[in-house]
RNA sequence: GGCCCGUUCGUCUAAGGGCUAGGACACCACCCUUUCACGGUGGUGAUACGAGUUCGAAUCUCGUACGGGCUACCA
C-alpha cells in the first residue's frame, strides 16, 4: 500500500496558486493510480495562521478541482492532527532527540546578532553568509557554550533555536523520480534551523516528521524545494529513518512572463493564477480566480495535468479518469513550463463543446441571475445553451451570445443596416410578418425556406435580407444562425421585434 | 557571489544514436458561412553556441552562454 503525502502551505497572503495545485493533482493522480492515500496536512504556522478561511477556501478549492482527500484534514484519523499546530510537541519530541544524539544544537543567538553576523561577513564574493560548520564555532550555542552555561541559558527562559548540525564535507545523493540523482555535498549546506524560538518547527522538521508519523511513501513538490533537500535526507538519517524515506519528485516550476508565476503576474496581465477567488483579508484585495473566470473545473484540471506532462502520443484532452490511468510521473518534464493563457482558453473552450450543456446549467444560470435575468424555462435554457455553446470560450460568454433570447434589443446596430436599408427591404419584411402569421408551422428549416421563396417573388437575393433579419431580432452582428434564433424565440416574439426594428429602421 | 536545476518553433511539447525534426495553442491565407463561431485545407516558425565521441548527434560527454530556483527563527 503506496500513501502519498501532499503538503501545501496558504501563505500569508492567501490563495492557492496554480503551482501549488498542479502539486496536489499529480499527488492525487499518482495515489489514485497506485490505489493509495491521498492525504494533506496543513501547515498552519504563526506566518499563515492569522488569515482567516485560509484553510475553508483551500478546501473548496480542491473540491471544485475535483481533489478531495481520504481523510479529512479538519477532522483528523488514524494519523493525525494533521494542522501542525497541534503536532508541536511531537516535533520538539524530535528536535531534542537529535540535540541529545548530537545531530543538532542549541543556538542563542539573538536576531541582532545573527544580523550583525551576516552583516560583518559579507563579502562581494559571499553576499549572504550562512551560519554554517565555519560560523558556527564563533557564535553563542551550545557547542562554544560549556554545559553549565548552557544549562543556565536554558534554565533561565533564553530564547533559542534548535540547529542541525551539518557535516562539513560530506556526499549526498537521493534519487529524484524525475531528474534522476540528485548530488549535493554538505559543505555548501548551512545549520538550518529545526525548531524556531516559539517552539513550532520549520519546514524542514515537520515535513520529515510528519512523513515519517504518516507512513508517506511519495512526495511530490516543487522545484523550489531541491535546494534544501540535503538537509531533509540528512534529518531523515539523523533520525534513523532512513529506510522508510520516501521517494522523492521535485515537479518543474510554472512560470509566468518574467520567472516564477505570481499574483503580481495576474494583476499585470489579466489572467488568474487562482483556483477560486480570493480576498486578502488584511489588505481586502481581490484576485480573481479561474472558477470565477468562468472555466470548468475538467478544463482547469485538464490544461494544469499538461502543463509538464504529456502521455507521449498526441492526445490534449484528458478526463480526469483518463489521466488517473495515463499518468506517469517519470514523464514529467524537469524544465520549467511558462503559463500560456491562451492555451489555456482553449482547454476551456473544448471542454465547453464537449461537455453536455446541462452539465454546467446552473453554473450559467447563475451567471445570469448575477445580471439580473432569471430563468424560469430549463428546457428552453438548455436548448439555448447548447445552441451557442460552440461560440463561448468561457461560461460567462453564454450570457453575451444569448441574452438577447430573453430580452429583445434595447439598440440596433444602425451602421451595419441603414447604408443599404430601402423601402424595398421594408416591405419584404411587412410581407414577411403576414406571412408567418399565416402558418402554424414553427421550425427552422421552414422559416428559413418561407424567407428565402418570399425574397426571390420580391426580387431581393435572401442574403442581403439576413443580416437586417439578425439585426431585427438580436440588435447586432452576433449569435447562432438567424433562423434558429427566431425558432426559439417563437412566431409571436419575432412578429414583436420586427415591428420594433421596423419603427427604429425608419 | 556560491550551490542546485534547466535549455527543441513566440508558447506547451514529441522524437531516448538513423526519414523532409511531428503535434497543439497563437498568428496568417484560403474554403465553408452574407453575423460571430465551429469545421476543413494550407502556410510562417525551433534543436542556444562551441568542441568532442560516432559511419551517423536534438539525443551521449565537456565547456560557454542564457534562463530559473535557493541562499530567513517563510513555506
Amino acid at each position: 500500500m503506496k500513501r502519498v503525502r501532499v503538503r501545501f502551505a496558504p501563505s500569508p497572503t492567501g490563495g492557492l496558486h496554480l503551482g501549488g495545485i498542479r502539486t496536489v493533482l499529480y499527488n492525487y493522480l499518482f495515489a489514485r493510480q497506485h490505489n493509495g492515500d491521498f492525504v494533506l496536512r496543513i501547515e498552519d504556522t504563526d506566518q499563515t495562521r492569522y488569515v482567516s478561511g485560509a484553510e475553508e477556501y483551500i478546501f473548496d478549492c480542491l473540491a471544485w478541482c475535483g481533489l478531495k482527500p481520504d481523510e479529512s484534514p479538519l477532522i483528523g484519523g488514524e494519523y493525525g492532527p494533521y494542522r501542525q499546530s497541534e503536532r508541536k510537541e511531537i516535533y520538539r519530541k524530535y528536535a531534542e532527540q537529535l540535540v541529545a544524539d548530537g545531530f543538532a544544537y542549541y543556538a542563542f543567538d539573538t536576531p541582532e546578532e545573527l544580523e550583525k553576523m551576516r552583516h560583518d561577513l559579507k563579502t562581494e564574493q559571499n553576499p549572504s553568509p550562512q551560519y554554517d560548520h565555519r560560523i558556527r564555532s564563533k557564535m553563542k550555542n551550545s557547542l562554544t557554550l560549556d554545559e553549565v552555561e548552557v544549562k543556565k541559558l536554558l534554565d533561565g527562559g533564553t530564547r533559542y533555536v534548535i540547529r542541525i548540525k551539518v557535516p562539513e564535507n560530506e556526499d549526498l545523493s537521493f534519487d529524484d523520480m524525475i531528474r534522476g540523482e540528485v548530488h549535493f555535498n554538505t559543505s555548501i549546506v548551512d545549520d538550518k534551523v529545526l525548531l524556531k524560538g516559539d517552539g513550532m518547527p520549520t519546514y524542514h522538521l515537520a515535513v520529515v516528521v510528519d512523513d515519517y508519523l504518516m507512513k508517506i511513501s511519495h512526495a511530490f513538490r516543487g522545484e523550489e524545494w531541491l535546494p534544501s533537500a540535503p538537509v531533509h535526507v540528512l534529518l531523515w538519517k539523523y533520525l534513523g529513518w532512513q529506510k522508510h524515506m520516501p521517494q522523492w519528485a521535485h515537479l518543474p516550476l510554472i512560470l509566468g512572463p518574467n520567472g516564477k508565476l505570481s499574483k503580481r503576474d495576474a494583476l499585470k496581465y489579466g489572467f488568474p493564477v487562482f483556483a477560486m477567488n480570493w480576498t486578502d483579508p488584511k489588505t481586502g484585495e481581490l484576485t480573481e480566480g479561474f472558477r470565477e473566470k468562468g472555466f470548468l473545473p475538467e478544463a482547469f484540471v485538464n490544461f494544469l495535468a499538461l502543463l509538464g506532462w504529456n502521455d507521449g502520443t498526441e492526445q490534449e484532452i484528458f478526463a480526469v479518469e483518463e489521466l488517473i490511468q495515463k499518468f506517469s510521473i517519470e514523464r514529467v518534464h524537469s524544465g520549467g513550463a511558462k503559463f500560456d493563457y491562451e492555451k489555456a482558453k482553449w482547454f476551456n473552450h473544448e471542454w465547453i463543446k464537449l461537455l453536455p450543456v446541462a452539465s454546467y446549467q446552473s453554473q450559467v444560470k447563475e451567471i445570469f441571475a448575477q445580471r439580473g435575468i432569471m430563468i424560469s424555462d430549463e428546457r428552453d435554457f438548455l436548448k439555448i445553451l447548447a445552441l451557442v455553446s460552440e461560440r463561448c470560450t468561457f461560461l460567462t460568454d453564454f450570457y453575451d451570445q444569448s441574452h438577447f433570447f430573453f430580452r429583445a434589443p434595447l439598440q440596433y446596430d444602425l451602421n451595419a443596416v441603414k447604408p443599404k436599408w430601402n423601402e424595398g427591404k421594408k416591405r419584404f419584411f411587412e410581407s414577411f410578418i403576414e406571412e408567418i402569421r399565416a402558418t402554424d408551422i414553427w421550425e427552422s428549416a421552414f422559416i428559413e425556406d418561407g424567407f428565402k421563396k418570399l425574397a426571390m417573388m420580391q426580387d431581393i437575393k435572401p442574403g442581403e435580407l439576413q443580416l437586417p433579419f439578425r439585426i431585427m431580432l438580436v440588435g447586432g452582428k452576433f449569435g447562432p444562425p438567424v433562423f434558429d434564433i427566431a425558432t426559439v424565440l417563437g412566431k409571436e416574439e419575432t412578429i414583436e421585434r420586427i415591428q420594433q426594428a421596423l419603427a427604429a429602421f425608419a
